[in-house]
DNA sequence: GACAATTACATGTAATTGCATCTAACAATA
DNA sequence: TATTGTTAGATGCAATTACATGTAATTGTC
């Protein structure tokens, strides 16, 4: 009984294992490179590209697509390393702003040559250019 | 200071997210039937697909990506559940192999076309025909 | 065949995640 | 302004994952 055209269990199956061994990889070089998981690395530039350095937890999470309570302890684990830190929201007294701190600034330049070379060594090199304009469209449409 | 094709970058950050949002939106459905993790669905496919309908930990290490002790754990867990039973290894005293179970070939008969629907829906749907043979092309050239 | 090195798998312990639920702050309605 | 509903975020607890290490069997070397 064909229930799945095979292209998509294909696409289903090799997805799950690309994203897993990418991050596998690419995460091994930034951490043999001393450095903390790359996850704190996308915290980082998300906030760093924000204006004014900070972004809500609400913004956090739908950048990230990570669930609400994994980001509120993401932020923990951040601001104990000093990274980032808590404001509280003028406009909104439930919110708050996670601010990106001088020291997180630093790691996170720190850390980006690191990063941008493991994922070319990992990812880039793999493709030619058309192949990575193709792939990049492919997935962009997956995520609406 | 451009370190990385802008494209690459791109990928890479949406390669995350999709995976991610689709392991989650696709295992809600799954879930919201009253089964199990996919991730025990994928091993029972596996071990039906394989001869003997059983496999080596190793084979399943490398078919699954994953870190030598998530295989064991997750045996673990489906053996507890009675899916599969571990059997010692006639030619190699070290190994073992993990054959399915008549339930757990129920289960995986039964988990199928629910798990078919939501990769259909969340993944299969989006893309045209073509789409999907490109997609699957350029995965498989990244697993290389 | 003794011995070092490797391989296959398990497991203790600490960190992380998932789920459900909680609290506090808004918002809307009466 | 009391009441009800909703939203932003935190958190207790159980399940899972990561890391390092352990154990037993096997292989290679002499």
């Amino acid at each position: 009984m064909r229930l799945l055209c095979p292209h998509t269990e294909a696409i289903w199956t090799r997805l799950a294992r690309v994203e897993q061994a990418l991050l596998t990889r690419i995460e091994a070089d930034v951490k043999a490179a001393g450095f903390p998981p790359i996850v704190w690395y996308d915290v980082l530039i998300s906030l760093a590209n924000a204006p004014g350095g900070r972004a809500r937890p609400l913004d956090l999470e739908r950048t990230m697509l990570l669930p609400q309570y994994a980001t509120s302890r993401l932020v923990d684990r951040l601001e104990q390393a000093g990274l980032v830190e808590r404001q509280t929201c003028p406009t909104d007294g439930r919110g708050q702003f996670i601010a990106i701190t001088p020291e997180g600034r630093k790691l996170q330049k720190k850390m980006w040559p690191t990063c941008a070379a493991a994922i070319e060594r990992h990812l880039g090199s793999k493709l030619s250019v058309d192949e990575r304009i193709q792939l990049r469209g492919l997935l962009e449409k997956l995520l609406s």
